[in-house]
DNA sequence: ACCTAGCTTAGATCGCATCTAATTTACGAC
DNA sequence: GTCGTAAATTAGATGCGATCTAAGCTAGGT
């Protein structure tokens, strides 16, 4: 029998209480429903939905809590657009989102030779960039190009 | 005095017959909400309150329609992100756009160096490409550095 | 002048998100 | 372990932007 050395809820847990945030049945349930595997950009519904299976008195604003919560200590990025905010635990910079407009589907993109892009404009203090491609996504490319 | 060769006006419906659209008192007014002057990036809420001044039996619905009539047609576009969807009369795809994370401003701007980036992924077929920055604007960089 | 597809309208309805105010709970101090 | 309290949770109300409905009106072709 392997002993884990830190178990991922412990992790969790840590994740919490070490940005001052207090542990609870809820805040577990919640974060659970991003490391069920999947590809990450869920909107609130979706976490509502998975988190009250394992907790049935769960409330849609305890939800919306946390995850305004889970964004503002860091833990997670909201991704705005049309339709409901989708919320992302892949923090990573570099990594951009490539929108469906025939299917609405959200993924994840890299880019290259985006480094060196600069503002023309001065007087402006950037503290992110965000680029977001549209079009179709392989799937719809291949499936008619009507557009939805 | 100066007689013009076209009036603005005659240039308004003109755009809308010849993609197919009827010209209507309501659309001129909304389409006037943009010519006057103004920055850009309205909201269809701007646009109803411009525009029903001159036509107060004017609907809320007719401005959303012929909001999503004129982005159909290519005449505006919609920039989305968090708060109500922005209609840009600016179609210059080179240009993109500042969001202020204190004042929630949009304005226009201009990247140097964007034009090599291509997206590492295949499969996609990309029909444009929307950079976003995110951080203070001038305004806010200088009065404190308060977040909202 | 007439016809009709296209347009407009008030108000209902929708979806997502936030707020309220009462209750429960996590967790540090003892 | 008990206690006190700020933090968190809850059901339901409320808000806001947008869309829908279905009845009436009109631009523009014939
Ligand atoms: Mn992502
Ligand atoms: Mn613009
Ligand atoms: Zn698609
Ligand atoms: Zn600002």
């Amino acid at each position: 029998m392997v002993r884990v050395s830190t178990s991922s809820r412990d992790d969790l847990a840590e994740s919490l209480r070490e940005r001052g945030l207090r542990v609870t049945p809820q805040r577990r349930a919640i974060l659970a429903a991003f490391s069920a595997g999947e590809n990450g950009h869920v909107t609130a519904d979706d976490v509502f939905e998975r988190a009250v299976a394992g907790l049935p008195e769960l409330s849609r604003a305890t939800v919306y809590n946390t995850l305004g919560e889970l964004v503002r200590v860091g833990l997670l990025q909201r991704v705005d657009g049309a339709g409901p905010t989708l919320y992302d635990p892949n923090l990573d910079r570099t990594h951009h989102h490539f929108r469906c407009l025939r299917c609405g589907s959200l993924s994840d993109i890299h880019l290259e030779g985006e480094e060196d892009v600069q503002l023309a404009e001065s007087g402006y203090v950037v503290e992110r960039t965000r680029v977001t491609l549209e079009g179709l996504c392989p799937t719809c490319a291949t499936t008619g190009d009507r557009r939805r």
